[in-house]
DNA sequence: TCATAAATAGGTATTAATACTCATATAGTA
DNA sequence: TACTATATGAGTATTAATACCTATTTATGA
């Protein structure tokens, strides 16, 4: 289990962090301020801090020229919160070494993409894991050219088959026949070039993330 | 097609990454220093850019300094080359406003990654996209748990499920009959604790990433 | 030596998805 | 008006995966 100190002076919102990380299974140490942060991260070695920058005593500012003093510190991703959107201000946190930001104020999308996101990439450089299984753009691009070409009853179903619905689950839902849903797969298959045994659940399954940017 | 201005002054290293580029699908416009990366900058106006820090003239450092001089600039992400790993050195870049850095030597999936990554985020940000579809490190922990306790054949044959191949097609690769591929199966289906036509399959290409962790 | 796990393989039945053909009603368009 | 796309439904056949059985060989550990 990822471990995360969460270091905010705001209760309200610090709770809130804590509750979405806890839901997102990570294992979370509160602090409210950066002495007590710092005391969390030598107590509980977390896999990433996320620290807001303005608080009111011992700060953001304050605990990264802390940790910048040990080397064991410097490598655990660090992840600060800033009030404005503004970039020259975001710098302060960055050149002291933070690894990226969030700026208040943020949605829970948001903060858990970033937090995400920066321990897969830590884990990606350190297994340096091949990502022939990611999309490419230029793949994404056909894909998505395919779906356009859809009725909107196919994209229905098709959104449908990538929930790991069946035919006749589908068929239950829409309140139409499986045979009209088993047409409609046929169709689809067709319009997306793809024919065999399970290529169209294949299908559904692997372009999932791109199926769904399409409007439900 | 996302345009990518890649500014690098070693000339092989700079065709070697266009040409990895290219390959994923990106638009790319090559430029050997900093005053030639800001003309390609202003004219193509990329999603991202990518820089060596330390070039012989008009280097990252007078890059970055450009670009933060005009507000329109600044919401491109800028991804630098560094060749040192030494955080304390990576700091310089960051301190100007770069957005995310690789290291030299990288590989091909590092640099891959870093972009896809990098926009995918900047994407996140701007659609806001709901990550119902990601597998939380809860979920994840307890497909790890279950995989691990697979025998060798079973982890073998689970991996080129994934990979969308059929139990004939599978039978084929490890010269076995098809009847014991289906048994491994039915097998794997029970210590996985699913059951049901396709939940196999629909298993394996749901937690395909986590599948791929393990070793081959 | 005995017991167990693992890998191998076969039999038989069922299920869901796909291939292919056909048919009907409706809405929009040339 | 006639044509076309779309959505609906059915029939029949095939295929791949799954369920549930049994059985043999080999290696490993108590």
């Amino acid at each position: 289990m990822k471990k995360i100190v969460v270091v905010e002076d705001e209760n309200r919102l610090r709770e809130n962090i804590i509750e979405i990380l806890q839901m997102e299974g990570y294992e979370t140490f509160a602090a409210s301020n950066g002495k007590e942060g710092l005391h969390e991260i030598k107590k509980n070695n977390p896999d990433i801090i996320l620290c807001d920058i303005k608080m009111n005593d011992y700060d953001g500012y304050w605990l990264i020229n802390e940790l910048s003093k040990s080397e064991k510190f410097l490598n655990i991703p660090f992840i600060y919160i800033s009030a404005k959107v503004d970039r020259i201000d975001i710098r302060n946190g960055m050149s002291l070494g933070a690894d990226d930001y969030i700026t208040k104020p943020f949605t829970r999308a948001e903060l858990v993409s970033a937090i995400n996101i920066r321990l897969k990439r830590k884990e990606d450089f350190i297994k340096n894991i091949d990502d022939s299984e990611t999309i490419t753009p230029i793949v994404a691009a056909q894909v998505r050219e395919q779906i356009k070409n859809l009725t909107s009853s196919e994209k229905r179903i098709l959104k449908l088959i990538t929930e790991n619905r069946t035919s006749q689950d589908i068929a239950a839902e829409l309140f139409i026949s499986i045979k009209t849903v088993d047409n409609h797969r046929s169709n689809i298959a067709h319009k997306l070039q793809i024919k065999g045994h399970l290529s169209l659940l294949k299908y559904c399954l692997n372009y999932k993330s791109i199926i769904n940017e399409f409007e439900k």
